[in-house]
DNA sequence: AATGCAAGTTACTCGCCAGTAGATTTTTGC
DNA sequence: GCAAAAATCTACTGGCGAGTAACTTGCATT
């Protein structure tokens, strides 16, 4: 397509970029508010360093309240896709619940997803926090439907399963606060060790 | 000790009373920052809900960061308090770990451990947030070690004592985050249940 | 050629809030 | 009684940063 590479963009090409242009000014100011915190971040600074100016964000992506739901939406819809990719695997309910785990985990480490858990909701106007709060309830209630299935199917032990979600939830956030992107470790190996610590537990098992 | 009753407060009781005025401005400002956030709780409002003055708390804590640096040290302390005492445990490597764990995960559902957890570094001025880390690298380690002697009486399990202490530390942290005082669990019992279900893991354990 | 929309810009406004100056009142120690 | 210190207030300053108005330039459409 476009085989003389002309100058001339189709609108097509147009609407690409103005896509891509979009998606770099939302890359580039969740990882300035995972960097510095989100109130610690003035959208000039983004603009700066993506070498326009702040009226630029505001005609592509609305106020800084917006950019900041739209971050974390992406986040937050990268996790219910986890969610249902599980779903739709084969295997016990403890194999459904340890894959999505794990990716859950992964998520967590990415840059949309370490923003959705730094994120406090009081940062949000009040509307956004409500629809913020409704994905995230949204996640929550998969992952402790994946947690009932499995309990059901007795191949996790029995227990309270919104307290296990509580607890799984926890630890694989956290590395949105301590994993270091550029640190020795992968996000996926990280990940399913440590889901592995969770599923048996740090009490020795006979064998 | 003052019999009569008088009015007049001997220096003792004058300290004590300053001391009193100083932890309920710390009480307030931390209570204030957990329900609202640091960033949308102005000083003012915090001397409003005391019926004073904003001068009032620069009186007697100083500018806002400082008051945030004492909430968090107030916490930080705790956990500090815990670790010391749980070396003192008898018992296993485990039971001294379990011990210290619960203890932790109650702090965590604290005023000022709340704050800890909720408080992101970014809104420490440089200065604080140097202590601030000093701070929460001691806990890390006491953590760390405590597991470390766990895994060498093998009463727990052998593995990477530093994921494993993340793992914890995050599912222990994230209380911070959902659990509610008013609500019907109570911080001793959540933590207990909490810290079960990481000893044991999900997997099912014969027997 | 005229109109209009898209993509930017510069240069403002305006409100909030941390922090302070300085007055005022009470307490207390001699 | 008097000087100094403690505890508090009212009333200000100053800066930062979100959000906007209004211009420019270029391309596209009829």
């Amino acid at each position: 397509m476009n085989e003389l590479n002309s100058p001339f963009p189709t609108p097509q090409q147009r609407q690409e970029e103005r896509e891509a242009k979009r998606s770099a000014v939302l890359r580039t100011a969740v990882q300035m508010f995972n960097e510095r915190g989100f109130h610690q971040t003035s959208l000039d600074d983004v603009a700066a360093r993506l070498g326009v100016s702040k009226p630029t964000i505001y005609h592509y992506l609305g106020n800084k309240d917006q950019v900041l739901l739209e971050c974390v939406t992406i986040g937050l819809s990268q996790l219910i896709a986890a969610a249902e990719a599980a779903r739709g695997t084969p295997g016990s309910g403890a194999d459904r619940l340890t894959s999505f785990l794990r990716r859950y985990a992964e998520v967590n480490m990415d840059d949309f997803g370490r923003c959705v858990i730094r994120t406090s909701e009081e940062a949000l106007a009040p509307d956004s926090r409500q629809q913020f709060r409704a994905l995230k309830r949204r996640i929550d209630a998969a992952m402790r439907t994946l947690i009932e299935e499995a309990m059901a199917d007795g191949s996790i032990a029995p227990g309270d399963p919104k307290l296990l979600g509580f607890a799984l939830a926890g630890a694989l956030n956290w590395p949105a606060r301590w994993h270091d992107p550029g640190g020795p470790d992968s996000a996926e190996t990280l990940a399913a060790s440590l889901v592995d610590w969770l599923a048996r537990g740090f009490l020795p098992r006979r064998r």
